[in-house]
DNA sequence: TGTACATCAGTGAACGCGCGTTCACTGATGTAC
DNA sequence: TGTACATCAGTGAACGCGCGTTCACTGATGTAC
């Protein structure tokens, strides 16, 4: 029998209480997340996720590497690979909106104590960051790629959460993408270095 | 009898309550506060802060509000009236210095879920922003102040919670230090419009 | 100054709840012959 | 192909816990005369 047919006892439950914990966060917007509940909205018995999960922490990082995926994926989609200020923009405008849509899960990914023991979650983490160390290497090639990245990161992870926690103007997906936008421009355009490193790179992808 | 002197039922329990949970934070390190916890610490009744606090959120809120006075304290001492950028540096170390010293304070502060009825929350966050604007405007006079308040608001705030949660070099208060400073002045020296309008000041203030 | 009364801060028992986790178990699936 | 057995995913009862909140109460403090 196929594995995917779902008829050997539950199928895949490991991905199903994954699945569980995502649709609660998604429904009742709080990071709360029980052990319990997600079993419930598996449509198991409460201890059935212990074949899966050491305890509750391991899920919960889980959920978090799975979540760090998915912003991944949803950087990328915004631009599969930026070159200029102005598609970095685009990407730190879906970073943003990334955490506006799914406030629970970023909170869960970023807010709970982290446990340094999930490799998995080590790992989804790491490549985040890199990433990120990646676009700024080509954006700007000529710049201290370890800082800068750090200074992008930290802006665009500083908007999201103080527009997730109602500091900033969040009353539509324009307002919230203007104010990202021009706050990354404020961090390149006006910068001679920046901006020179960065005509240096477009005059050299012209070739 | 006066009011200090304690011998009035508790003496003065509102404020009690306020100081047993920033204990109870400070000590272990989560951000989960319970009503009773308090009140144990407190040293009375599980149900006396009822008389105080209509609920555990008015509680929560309370803890939330003198937090952000402190930290406003905290920046004040930093530098009261900073004027260059190098000074507007210093604040912003002592912001993230703040964060790391008081972890689980900071995430009552700004990860829970906020509630928006608290006056007094509401009115600390609003210092904490008009505080923010105040200085911009005094170190670059000429920039935007709307939007580049917000943009250094967020990049500190963003250094504070990756710094937070493990995700950038947290090994030395010196190593945080120069990453938070090297990344202010990433936003500052390098544009010349802002060190224009610096320059500009510095020169009017000279005179 | 002394008494009678109102106020109000704190008590303690009780409620119902959901939680994480354990344990011995059952019954379906896969495997060896 | 059929049987005997091992494996292992899920069950369900039970544990002890701390929680937020209610309620009727008590006893100390402040106040009016």
């Amino acid at each position: 029998m196929s594995p995917e047919s779902g008829s050997y006892h539950h199928g895949d439950l490991r991905a199903a209480c994954v699945r569980a914990a995502r649709e609660l966060l998604e429904e009742d917007g709080s990071a709360a997340l029980s052990l319990r509940a997600v079993a419930r909205r598996a449509g198991v018995s409460p201890t059935a996720p212990y074949r899966h999960y050491a305890d509750r922490d391991a899920l919960l990082s889980a959920v978090a590497a799975q979540g760090y995926r998915e912003l991944a994926e949803h950087l990328a989609a915004a631009h599969p690979a930026p070159t200029t200020p102005e598609e970095l923009a685009a990407v730190a405008i879906a970073y943003v909106r990334f955490a506006l849509e799914h406030p629970a899960l970023f909170r869960v990914m970023f807010a709970e104590p982290c446990d340094p023991t999930s490799e998995e979650r080590l790992a989804a983490t790491a490549a985040i960051s890199e990433y990120v160390r990646g676009i700024v290497r080509t954006v700007f090639p000529g710049a201290d790629a370890d800082a800068l990245s750090t200074t992008v990161w930290a802006l665009v992870h500083g908007l999201a959460f103080l527009h997730l926690d109602g500091k900033l103007d969040t009353s539509s997906p324009e307002v919230v993408a203007d104010q990202v936008g021009a706050a990354v421009r404020a961090l390149f355009t006006a910068s001679p270095t920046l901006s020179q490193a960065a005509a240096a790179h477009s005059e050299q992808a012209e070739k």
